[in-house]
DNA sequence: GAAATATATTGAGGCAGTCTCAACTTGGCA
DNA sequence: TGCCAAGTTGAGACTGCCTCAATATATTTC
């Protein structure tokens, strides 16, 4: 399992780069074990560190989380870009609002902290969040423009639906929060005056 | 404001009688400013009690917090049978579950405690909830009667969505609460088969 | 290769919170 | 009044967060 190198600052002491990749892998096993509340003195005794090191590569259980999202989130955002090009703006949204709900159950309790995020400017992943839903926003103004949702839905509203539904899945069943999702797209389409 | 006496146990000693209204009386206001996982100490300090009286009388967070909340949950059961009468069976649901999501938004973290005691059933606040689920699940019934809602939508689907959008309104706004419960509702109308 | 230096790591210690329980009040009945 | 069941107390064992002076180690320089 080749990762990108998660490359912090450039240059890094050897010792200091294992000790960090060490921190990160353990963080990974640890919050999917116990959400991304664990402790982190857990992460850090795992890792064979002691916390003060933990502390000094990561000054916050945000910073944490975006190293280890990073990529992940990416990855989001460049799907969306991919998913303009889809035949239908409509199907292209529910794709990809599905595969952001996915991402967000990756660890339980992230639904929390990345709306949490999206608020808080001075927070770690906030960047990482709104790159996300502006990547969401593209494919909801698509999906607009093709009639498809109604005009006065907006990108912070399909974010906070994604993060609600990922929310609902990670307490209760991931098949919950699929049920949630297709609910609240649905009831974003456009009112048929019947 | 006179309230119903919580009632615990009959026969407490005054003292204890006195100490434990106290204690609910300040579990209320701190629970209000620094949502339900607030210290259990303060509440204690506040109450001027020490923490040992607090245990003694709510061995649990989740004790204190039913405690807390059983009127409250019990009038919207209740608001749920009387809505039964109501002219429109879609438009009781839609009353019923935003009164619903208004009560989940009392505390913030709550919609997070009331969604896991439906879960589990060994909390002592899962009665309260199972009766609050069944109360909507009335609701629910008589609109998928009156071909408002979708026959495939579970009452489970609707306490969910319910606390979903209530967890979603405290980490933005009420208002995003509203917005998510709309589309959620709408997206639960019968398929328009376009 | 050894000294000098910049970079990392360590872990004890201060803080706050949860929960328990043996020792201690104290309310209320006989 | 005196007794004792009922209630209260708060220190203490635990876990977790986070900091920072002391220490150790990798890398650079000569």
């Amino acid at each position: 399992m080749t990762t990108t190198g998660p490359a912090p600052q450039r240059k890094m002491r050897a010792d200091a780069r294992r000790n960090y990749e060490r921190l990160l892998a353990e963080a990974a096993t640890v919050f999917t074990e116990h959400g991304v509340e664990a402790s982190l003195e857990e992460i850090a005794r795992r890792a064979g560190v002691a916390n003060g090191t933990l502390y000094s590569h990561f000054p916050t259980r945000q910073a944490l989380l975006e190293a280890l999202l990073r990529d992940r989130m990416r990855t989001l955002s460049n799907t969306a870009r991919d998913l303009l090009d889809h035949p239908s703006a409509g199907e292209a949204l529910i794709i990809w609002a599905r595969a952001a709900m996915v991402h967000t159950m990756v660890y339980r309790g992230l639904a929390t902290s990345l709306m949490r995020s999206i608020e808080d400017e001075t927070s770690q992943l906030h960047a990482a969040c709104q790159a996300v839903l502006a990547a969401g926003e593209q494919l909801l103004n698509r999906a607009q423009a093709a009639g498809t949702v109604r005009g006065d839905a907006t990108a912070s509203d399909l974010y906070a639906l994604i993060n609600a539904v990922a929310w609902a899945g990670e307490q209760t069943s991931p098949a919950q929060g699929e049920r949630l999702l297709s609910f609240g797209i649905d009831g974003m389409r456009p009112a048929t005056d019947s």
